[in-house]
DNA sequence: ACTAGAGCAATTTTCAAAAATTTAAGTCAA
DNA sequence: TTGACTTAAATTTTTGAAAATTGCTCTAGT
C-alpha cells in the first residue's frame, strides 16, 4: 500500500536540524534561540527543546544549564579525537563483520560499494552537483562493511561518530578523490577476501588519511 | 560562598529517572506513561518528554514514534554486546591513560583506590549497607584509571556503557566480593607501574569476569 | 464463533502563554 | 573612569490544556 510514513514533528525536526548542523547551515558555535528557530522550522518551544535535548547528548548541540543550547564548536583536538574513535570502533566492527559475514552480507556489500563506485567516478569527472548524495553512498558503504559485526550497541555508537566525523568534512568541503576512491576498492576487496588484517589496516590509514587532509583543510 | 547548584527540573528529573532505571526501581520494559511520571516526578508533559528523550539517545529508554516511552528491556545477548564495549572502549583509554598519565593522575588514582578499597573490606565483612556508595567509588576508580586517556569524546561513550553495564549489575544484586577485589588491586598496581599490557589485560578478564557472573546470576 | 468497523476512552504529541532566570543597559557613588 | 547596584529587556524554562493518534470495547453481519 506504500504508505507514507507518518513521522511526527518531532522527529522531521530532529533530522532537519541534525542535517543543518552536519552540512554547517547552522554554524558551528552559533546560539541556538528558541524564538528564531520555532520560525525557521515552525515548531513550538517545548518541542525544539526535546529535539535539542536529543541533539545535545549526542553531542552535536551543547546545553549549559539555564542558557540554551549553541551549536558544538569545532577543533582541531575534537576532530583528531573523533577520527582516532571511528577508528577504534570502525575498525573492530570491521573485524567481527568480515569474521561472520554471511552471503547476504556479501551482497549488500558489493551493491553498496557498486553505487558508490559509481558516484565516485562522476565526481572525479568533475560533477560535483550531488555531494549529498555521494555522502549517502560513502555511508552506506562503510555501513555494509560493518554491518554484520552482530553488536546493535557497537553500530549505534558507530553510527553517531560516523556523523561527528562528517561534519569536519563538510567544513573543509574539499575531498580527496582519486586516493579515496581507490581506499575504498582495497578495502572493498580485502574484505571480501576475508582478510581481516589488511581490511582493519586499509580501513585505519583511510580514516587517518581523512583527518589529516580535513586538519591541513582547516589551517 | 558554597553556592547550591540550582539545577533545573529538567536535569535534575533526568538524574532521577535515570538512577531508577540503573537501580531497577524502573523496570527493565516497563511502559513509562506520562500521567504516571507526571505524579511521581511532579512534572508536566513537555519537561518529561524532554527528559525521556535524552534517555532514549542513551539507549535507557525506547521510544516508538507516536506510542509513547518504556525502559529497555533487558537480555543476555545486550548485556554481551555491552560488555564488550565497555572492554573496547575502557581497555583503549587506559592504554593511553597509562602512557600519559602525570602524577596528577597519579594521585588521583590512588586515592580513588584507597576509598574503594576499604569500602570493599566493609562490603567482605557483611556490611552491604551502603551498595550504592560502593558503586560510586567503583566508578570513581574506573574513572580515575582512564582520566589521563586525553580524549574527552573517548570518556563520555565509556561513561554511558558504565551506566549500562551497572544496571546489569545491579539487576542481579550479587557482587563477586574477593575476587573483584583482587582484580581492582592488581590493576591498579600495574597502572601505577605503567605495565600497559598487563593492565589493559586485567581490566579485560575483570569485565568478562563480571559479565559471566551477571549472566550466570541471570539464569 | 469470528471478523470488520464504529465509537469511545486512554494516551501521546503539540502548542501557546506564564513563571523564572539570565543578559544588557542605565544610574549613581567613589 | 571605574565598579557596584537597579531596573528593564531578552531568553529560557515550565506549565497546563488543546489537538491528534492509538488502543479498546462493543455491535453487527457473515
Amino acid at each position: 500500500m506504500m504508505q507514507q510514513t507518518p513521522a511526527t514533528i518531532g522527529s522531521s525536526t530532529y533530522q532537519k536540524i541534525k542535517r543543518d548542523i552536519i552540512f554547517g547551515e547552522l554554524e558551528p558555535g552559533s546560539k541556538l534561540k528558541l524564538e528564531g528557530l520555532k520560525q525557521r522550522y515552525s515548531t513550538s518551544p517545548s518541542t525544539l527543546r526535546e529535539t535539542l535535548s536529543r541533539l545535545a547528548s549526542e553531542g552535536f548541540v551543547e546545553a549549559p544549564e539555564q542558557r540554551g543550547f549553541r551549536v558544538t564548536p569545532v577543533s582541531k583536538e575534537d576532530m583528531i579525537e573523533i577520527g582516532n574513535l571511528r577508528i577504534l570502533l570502525e575498525c573492530h566492527a570491521l573485524k567481527l563483520s568480515v569474521e561472520n559475514g554471511d552471503t547476504d552480507w556479501e551482497g549488500n556489500l558489493v551493491a553498496a560499494h557498486h553505487k558508490l563506485h559509481l558516484m565516485e567516478q562522476k565526481m572525479l569527472s568533475g560533477d560535483e552537483s550531488e555531494k549529498e548524495t555521494w555522502k549517502r553512498y560513502d555511508w552506506e558503504f562503510h555501513l555494509a562493511m560493518i554491518q554484520a559485526c552482530n553488536n546493535t550497541n557497537l553500530l549505534s555508537l558507530h553510527a553517531i561518530m560516523y556523523d561527528k566525523y562528517l561534519r569536519y568534512q563538510m567544513l573543509v568541503l574539499t575531498h580527496r578523490g582519486e586516493e579515496a576512491v581507490k581506499e575504498h576498492k582495497d578495502m572493498f576487496e580485502a574484505a571480501l577476501a576475508r582478510d581481516t588484517k589488511s581490511a582493519t589496516k586499509m580501513l585505519e590509514s583511510h580514516i587517518s588519511n581523512g583527518v589529516e587532509h580535513t586538519l591541513a583543510a582547516m589551517g
